[in-house]
RNA sequence: CGGGGUGUGGCUCAGCUUGGUAGAGCGCUUGGUUCGGGACCAAGAGGCCGCGAGUUCGAAUCUCGCCACUCCGACCA
């Protein structure tokens, strides 16, 4: 008993208070340490461990699709930044600037890029003359900064790592086309590798990016009802390239400006699957992101054979391809036990000198707890079995509880109700109006989150003004 | 940027009301016994009480100012 209470005591539970659970869950596993500099945090090992497989695995997507990385300068000089008048109006009020070099003041201060798509246009206009020169698919891994007010690990800080891929087009299709690849190149990483369920579409003229035709996003829904807009993907037209004077010689010889977008992903997806997965022991990680897919704890390790056949397990799954670690720290197995649950290691094995006489070893699931001995001889397809449901689960899971949470609302009752009541997704219909969802926003606390491409025709009128409907739309409340 | 909370060994906090030798638990180090759900015993190390001014013979404690962190709102990825 006293047992159990120390571990409630080192984790809110995460149905009592979902923000100081979080909090919990990003120091104890480790992930994070604060700095001396506000909302400027340090990813420790493992934290930047999750965000290394990310990178490996978008950036292998980003390869298949054609994309080059490249490195831009992190500094923006004032003048550059000002040429796209509605972009320099969104970031402006969020921009740290770097006034002095040495003790000498700057002739023109320069800002620490907080998106880099004015970079890339200066860049585009020394190096695409002709059509033959498009498109160009670039992509950048780098840190922003944006001068938050307030700040929280991964969610919201003052300098994040993210990427930022930047492409121009000979045509508007072609580009509005890479938009739409992209996000679904997004939404392929988060339900495949990370196992979070999203959805897919358009952001509303308010809600879009300073300077964008138009914005696309993946929403995901976490544990509490609270939406994460996950990935973005801008369809610009032209408008970048206009202001920035970025033009080619056509296939007809005219001159033209080529037609833009951008996406990005952020360390802020870390955030997504600790809120998508994690419980009241601690994170929960999807196999393909965790840092260490399978702890291996030895059971009286001093006792001989143990640590060899714990040794012994790791260099086979190690061969399989597999991410493993044996702790043979000398804390106790129960300590081990509640510290990668902590960390969210998706699988632990428990060998000791009962499994060695018997030739197995326990497999546990992270995610269900579940125990089963499983024979030695059958190590790596067990294990990549368990993985495998492991993953399966944690998909399920998620959409389950998004399922459980969006709820349709036909009248503006219906739907003040809901929002009093209940933290999810309130699908209704839109008359398209902006007027309407600031009213929501305004009375209701609520914002739009996204116009599904999957619509559906829940009924013919708006439920804030009573017009017809245009589209079918999802609000809720965001981080 | 508005509202609340908190700053005392590495961590969580007590002490402050009523000024007078800086404390506890956990963690850490060393040695020993343990090991299938956060072990135990013993001996140690470790603090300019967030920073700066006041008041006072004397300040962790009282006064003023500042800073940081954190939570809840508004905004973003």
């Amino acid at each position: 008993m006293a047992k159990e209470k120390k571990l409630v005591e080192a984790i809110t539970p995460i149905n009592e208070d979902f923000a100081r659970w979080y909090t919990d869950i990003v120091m104890g596993a480790e992930l994070v340490d604060y700095s001396s500099v506000k909302g400027c945090v340090v990813l420790r090992p493992y934290g930047y461990a999750i965000w290394e497989n990310v990178q490996r695995i978008l950036d292998g997507m980003f390869k298949q699709t054609g994309h080059e990385n490249v490195c831009m300068p992190m500094f923006i000089p004032e003048s550059l930044l000002q040429k796209e008048k509605d972009h320099v109006a969104g970031f402006a009020p969020e921009v740290a600037w770097v006034t002095h070099g040495g003790s000498e003041p700057l002739a023109e201060r320069l800002c620490v890029r907080p998106t880099s798509e004015t970079l890339f246009c200066e860049h585009y206009a020394h190096v695409i003359h002709s059509w033959r020169d498009l498109p160009k698919l670039y992509n950048q891994w780098c840190s922003v900064v944006r001068w938050e007010k307030t700040t929280r690990p991964f969610l919201r800080s003052r300098e994040f790592l993210w990427q930022e891929g930047h492409t121009m087009h000979e045509t508007a299709d072609e580009a509005e086309a890479e938009t739409l690849r992209m996000l679904e190149v997004y939404r392929r990483f988060c339900e495949e590798s990370l196992m979070i369920p999203v959805v897919c579409g358009q952001k509303t003229d308010k809600e879009k990016f300073a300077g964008a035709e138009a914005t696309y996003t993946i929403e995901a829904m976490m544990h509490d009802g609270k939406s994460l807009q996950s990935g973005t993907s801008h369809y610009f037209g032209d408008g970048f390239a206009r202001a920035f004077d970025v033009t080619f010689t056509g296939r007809d010889n005219s001159l033209q400006h080529p037609f833009q977008t951008s996406w990005g992903l952020s360390t802020r997806i870390i955030g997504a699957i600790i809120m998508t997965h994690g419980d009241d022991n601690g994170l929960i990680l999807p196999p393909a992101v965790a840092p260490i897919q399978a702890i291996i704890v030895p059971v009286a390790q001093h006792k001989p054979g143990v640590l060899e056949a714990a040794k012994a397990l790791e260099e086979r799954l190690r061969v399989a391809g597999l991410r493993v670690k044996t702790d043979d720290s000398d804390n106790t197995p129960g300590w081990k036990f509640a510290q990668y649950e902590m960390k969210g290691v998706p699988l632990r094995i428990e060998i000791g000198p009962r499994d060695i006489e018997s030739g197995s070893c326990v497999l546990v699931r992270r995610d269900t707890n579940e125990k089963v001995s499983v024979s030695l001889e059958k190590l790596e397809s067990a294990v990549a079995e368990q993985l495998a449901a492991l993953a399966k689960n944690l998909y399920a899971r998620a959409l389950e509880n998004r399922t459980n949470r969006t709820y349709t609302c036909l009248t503006y009752d219906e739907l003040k109700a809901t929002a009093a009541e209940k933290q999810g997704f309130y699908k209704t219909m839109w008359c398209g109006d902006e007027a309407c969802e600031i009213k929501l926003k305004e009375e209701l606390e609520i914002t739009s989150r996204c116009m599904p491409f999957e619509q559906e025709q829940i009924s013919g009128v708006c439920p804030v003004c009573g017009r017809p409907a245009k589209k079918m739309i999802y609000w809720g409340k965001a981080y």
